[in-house]
DNA sequence: TTTGACCCTGCACCGGGGTGCAGGGCTCAT
DNA sequence: ATGAGCCCTGCACCCCGGTGCAGGGTCAAA
């Protein structure tokens, strides 16, 4: 499939997709005779994935990293120990975002059931959240 | 307190404590005889309530936005029902980042505990988010 | 009273993640 | 064979969230 094509089916713009390519993010597609990118399936699911893994709050090049692991087990050009450090890492970090953003849900929740809001008291989203556990106070 | 403690306190740098002020997210507080800035606990507060925001992933625009709420109700700006409309839809994009977090660290887990890895199927960390719910399949 | 730590403003610069445009080439239906 | 609608490259520009520096003022302890 063509540039326009990828681009529609993943929801990004067709100069997003260049762009990754051009960061080394996503690979080089294949090129048609005249020239033109084409892409299959897989790229596709690629794009998809840095689209979803961006909304979560990854880096383009966390999520590169992310993908490149399975491959690089595969070809043995990485140990699986060191996959399973890396994954392990990312494991803690994706439970803490889950417990931060549980918190914030618990904060807002609380808001919107206030009876009223003190009209003296602080806004109650910025204590719960200024106060919420890691990065500890300092 | 002055803007070094302000910073130190809420772990964020002087230069950025002064770049919040710049782009209205942070009020401007009082100022000494000599000009220096001069904040209170509130204002700590909500430094560190920015800071704990965009850890997980709102913008600072969001963040003004969500603080500037109760406030609004205070004041009559708002009314009430707005402010559920508001809360409600963070909430449904707080409980969608979850589950996708969730369903990023279930592909991640299974990557890890994979016996081995089939050299030819794709990367499952890309085809676990890339196929996960929202944004269908257009 | 001097020295060092702190403060001020203004401005320039950085990396990340795009977005748009100019100037030109392919393709295909009419 | 021509025009619409794609595609190409290269380059410039954008916003966001900072970060650093220059040039200068303040303040307190020694």
């Amino acid at each position: 499939m063509r540039i326009a094509e990828i681009a529609r089916k993943a929801g990004v713009k067709v100069s997003t997709v260049r762009y990754h390519e051009r960061h080394g993010v996503l690979p080089e597609p294949d090129r048609t005779q005249a020239g033109y990118r084409d892409y299959d399936n897989d790229a596709l699911q690629y794009v998809r994935f840095l689209r979803r893994g961006q909304a979560l709050g990854f880096t383009l090049s966390e999520l590169k990293e992310l993908a490149a692991y399975p491959t690089g087990v595969r070809h043995g050009h990485v140990r699986r120990d060191e996959v399973v450090e890396v994954a392990s890492a990312k494991l803690d970090e994706i439970d803490e975002r889950i417990a931060d953003l549980k918190r914030t849900r618990a904060a807002i929740e609380t808001l919107l059931n206030a009876e009223c809001i003190d009209p003296l008291s602080p806004c109650p989203i910025v204590t719960a959240l200024a106060e919420s556990s890691s990065h500890a106070t300092a």
